[in-house]
DNA sequence: AATAAAATGAACTGTATGTTCCATTTTCGC
DNA sequence: GCGAAAATGGAACATACAGTTCATTTTATT
C-alpha cells in the first residue's frame, strides 16, 4: 500500500501557500517532534526564512536533526531546499509603498510632482488599512454588527469630512434592502427627523477631530433617548466615544493635511455588508454561522 | 584632515532606509567595483538578503571580496552584519492582506466571520491601491491637473457608489479655496446649475459600470458645450471615455460584490491637492515646481 | 615619467552550518 | 507484556561559507 520513497510524483510544493495547505493536510499524522517544528513554521515563517538550522531548533524546542526530518517528511531533500520555500515567500512579497515611495534608486525626483502627490495619497491609505487591520477588535465588531442587526431603522450621523463615507454606508444599505436614514446637514429637518428614533432603532455617528457639534450633540440627544449609538471616531477621548454604546477607534493617515478614508470606509463596509448578512440568514440569529 | 578608522561613531545604519541614505550619500566617493555592489544592492536588496557573498558577487559581476570591502566602507565589520540590514528589511515589511488572509495557523476559522467580511474589504482596498499605484499614468495626472487649474468652476459629477467619492472632492476644495459645484441627483437644479457652466469652467465626472445615465448625459451634455471633462471610470468602453479630455481608467478590486472606493479616493485627493498646490504657487504656472 | 598609494583579483583558511549516523526511547501490533 | 518499528536525542562529520592574505593592476601625486 505505501509506496514511500517510490512514486512521489506529487510534485512538492514550491510555493509557500501550497506547502502551507500540505503541512495542514498532514498535521494529524506527523509525529509529536515533528509537528511541533510543523507549527512552529507556519507560526514563525520569518524565522524559517532567515535563521539557521541550529537557532530555529533551539527556538522550536526541539533538535536540529528533527529541522532536517521535518523536511524529508514533507519530501524535501533537506533542510536548505525546505528552506528556499520560505525565503520565496518573502522575495515576492509586494513592495509597501512606503517603501516604493523612498527606494527608488535615484536620490528623489521619480515621476512629476503630482505623482508624488497621488503617491502620497495611495501610501496613507495603504498605511490606514494595515493599522486598522492589526488594531481592529472582532469583539468590538460583533457587538456593533450584533446592534445594527436588531436596528429597525439605522440612522446615519456624519458631517464634512466624513461625509462621505456616511452617504456610501446609506447607498450600500439601501442596496441590500436595509432601511437607514442619513442625517444631512443641509437640510434642517435634522431635529424633526431624529425625534423619530426609539431604543428599536440604531445610530452610526461618524466623527474625527475637530468633531463636527452637530454630529455630537445630535448623537448625545439620540444617546439620551436609549437609542443606541455606534460611533467610529479617532480616540478614547472622542465626546462621541462617552455615550456609545460600541466605539471603533479608527487612525487614519494623513497626507498633506487631508486623512485618508481607506480604513474607516473598509470598516463601514464591512458593518454594513455584516448586518446584511445576519439579516439574511436569520435562523442562525446571534452567533455568527460559518457560511461556506 | 581625515579621520578614516578612528572617530567613526556616526552609528552605522541598522535599518534600511538609513543605510540607503548612505550608500546614495557616499555614492560619488567609492571606488569604481564598491560602487558597482553599491547599485546592485540598491537595485537588489532582495539577492543581498538571502544570497551568499560567492552567488551575490557573480550575479554583480564582483569577487566576494568585494562584498566585503563594500561592508567594511561603510563601517560595518563584515558582510554578515551588512546582510542583517538587508534581511530586517524583510522581517519588518508588514504582511500583505491577502496574505493575511490566508496565511492563518487553523484551517480557516481566524476570527469572527464579521472579521473576515471587514478583512475582505481591507484586502479589497489594499489591491485596488496597488493596481492604481502601478497604473497611473504621469502624463494623464498632469494634464488633467492641469485643465483643473485653469478652471473658474470645477464641477464635480457622480450618482450612488461613486457620489461619495463626489462629496469627498467638493469637501477637500472648499477647504483648499477653490470654487466648486458639486452636481446631486436629489436636487431636480442639475439642468440649470449644468447650464451655467462654459469652456472656462471644467467637469470631475466619475461613474463606474453600470454607468449612471443621468452622470453620463449630463457629461455629455458639458462635453458639447466645450467645458473640459475630466473622467474617472473603469474601462475603455466607458462611454465617459468617449467625451472626455482625459480620463483615468481605475480597477477597483471588489468583495461581496462591493467595490472598493479606496484607490478612487486617494487620486481623487490627489487631482484635488495638486489643483490646490498649483493654485497656490502661481508662478511656476505650468510646470511643477518642486517644493521643499 | 616615476613613485607611492589605493583598488582589485584570486587563492587560502578557519569556522559555522547542514547533514548523517548511531544509541536510546517511545509507540504500536500481536 | 513482548518484540518490532518508528521516533528522538545527541554527537560526529563533511562542506560550504565568510573572511583574510598577498600578488597584481590601476589610479593619483610629484
Amino acid at each position: 500500500m505505501d509506496d514511500m520513497a517510490d512514486t512521489i510524483s506529487e510534485a512538492l510544493p514550491r510555493d509557500f501557500e501550497a506547502l502551507r495547505a500540505l503541512i495542514l493536510d498532514r498535521r494529524e499524522s506527523l509525529p509529536k517532534r515533528i509537528a511541533q517544528v510543523a507549527a512552529y513554521a507556519l507560526d514563525n515563517p520569518d524565522e524559517i526564512a532567515f535563521g539557521t538550522a541550529a537557532s530555529i531548533a533551539t527556538s522550536a524546542g526541539v533538535q536540529p536533526s528533527t529541522l532536517i526530518r521535518f523536511a524529508q517528511h514533507l519530501g524535501y531533500d533537506g533542510f536548505t531546499s525546505l528552506q528556499q520555500v520560505f525565503r520565496e515567500r518573502l522575495r515576492e512579497r509586494t513592495t509597501s509603498y512606503e517603501e516604493r515611495l523612498t527606494v527608488v534608486r535615484g536620490d528623489a525626483d521619480e515621476g512629476t510632482s503630482n505623482r508624488r502627490i497621488v503617491d502620497g495619497f495611495l501610501a496613507a491609505a495603504s498605511k490606514s488599512l494595515d493599522v486598522m487591520s492589526r488594531n481592529l477588535d472582532d469583539e468590538t465588531l460583533d457587538r456593533a454588527i450584533d446592534i445594527l442587526h436588531g436596528a429597525e431603522t439605522i440612522y446615519i450621523l456624519a458631517r464634512r469630512r466624513s461625509y462621505p463615507v456616511a452617504s456610501y454606508i446609506a447607498y450600500a444599505l439601501g442596496k441590500l434592502g436595509v432601511r437607514s436614514q442619513l442625517i444631512e446637514s443641509a437640510s434642517g429637518l435634522s431635529p424633526e427627523i431624529i425625534s423619530f428614533a426609539s431604543s428599536r432603532d440604531a445610530v452610526i455617528a461618524i466623527s474625527f477631530s475637530p468633531y463636527a457639534s452637530a454630529t455630537v450633540e445630535e448623537a448625545r440627544v439620540l444617546s439620551a433617548n436609549n437609542v443606541p449609538v455606534i460611533a467610529i471616531t479617532d480616540s478614547a477621548f472622542s465626546p462621541l466615544a462617552q455615550f456609545a454604546k460600541v466605539w471603533f477607534e479608527v487612525a487614519e493617515a494623513d497626507f498633506g493635511g487631508f486623512r485618508s478614508l481607506a480604513a474607516t470606509m473598509a470598516l463601514a463596509m464591512g458593518l454594513t455588508v455584516g448586518v446584511a448578512e445576519l439579516r439574511r440568514g436569520r435562523k442562525g440569529k446571534k452567533s455568527a454561522s460559518s457560511k461556506g
